[in-house]
DNA sequence: TAAGAAAATGAAAATTACTTTCAGAAAAGT
DNA sequence: ACTTTTCTGAAAGTAATTTTCATTTTCTTA
């Protein structure tokens, strides 16, 4: 089931309406692999799309979160970012504090020990954030001038 | 070196003047192992100091944080939280959903194979965070009814 | 110690990101 | 088509944080 779908099955269910905004913002959503805040993605949807409010936008990204077609970052700069959910393999980041590069990284042995140390508190876990900042290799290279 | 010291001496150093209030707010953090918000901590410590202005609260944890005294948490919940550091382990948090107590922790084979990632990409680790979000033993004993 | 320069304070205003409101527009059921 | 319900976009509202500004305080320097 693709990811269209997916959507339209969920507001079907939710009671709510397959409009054509909605379904922009997810194609534009889904086909770049930015992870994009609710400002850059309204203001890359206004090219196309120029009747397209901003609150139409953060309410599409909400309930694409919600139904499990994206995820919400926060990489402390103040802004909620997205990503899309492929379904894939679970992912964390490295985030350039210089250029703003974001590196997507899988380390199953971190995501076990994670549980690891939850047993040791009888805590249950429901979800994570582990974000690495610092120079990517560009910015560590060009920071040594 | 204590506290009090590295906080005047960063003061002098950066040109800053030492005053009471700063000192008011730099003992009054030490002495808890709470994660104040400035909202938090303005109020706890209006019952002693009433004088003192939510903006100097504010301005002295992000005066603290610069100087290596205090450290800046995000736990998603919309409000930036400080927690005094002590110089010892670097630690990470487990953070309750339900009840929203926050147990830290400590796993080095964690940093170890953060450190591992990091050079997999070229990548100079500056800082991090690691949260893991769930429900604490008391809190998934009490939603199991 | 007093005077001057520089910085700090606290109240209020401004900013920022996000969220809600509301009147008109669009979708889905009948 | 008609009706009900939900959406949309613009604008207003929130909440946390940050800045402004007139006044006060601190830290030299005379």
């Amino acid at each position: 089931m693709d990811q269209i779908q997916i959507f339209t099955d969920y507001l079907r269910q939710q009671g709510l309406k397959n409009t054509s905004q909605r379904m922009v913002i997810l194609e534009v959503f889904l086909n770049s692999n930015l992870h994009y805040s609710t400002e850059e993605l309204y203001l890359k949807l206004r090219k196309s799309h120029p009747r397209i409010g901003y609150a139409t936008v953060h309410r599409t990204l909400k309930l694409l979160a919600e139904c499990g077609l994206a995820s919400e970052l926060n990489f402390g700069d103040g802004q909620t970012r997205y990503e899309p959910c492929r379904g894939g393999q679970h992912h964390d980041h490295l985030v350039c504090t210089r250029c703003g590069k974001i590196i997507e990284f899988v380390e199953p042995r971190i995501e076990k020990l994670q549980e690891e140390v939850a047993e040791r508190y009888g805590f249950k876990i429901m979800s994570h954030r582990h974000e690495l900042y610092g120079l990517c290799s560009d910015c560590s290279v060009a920071s040594e001038s």
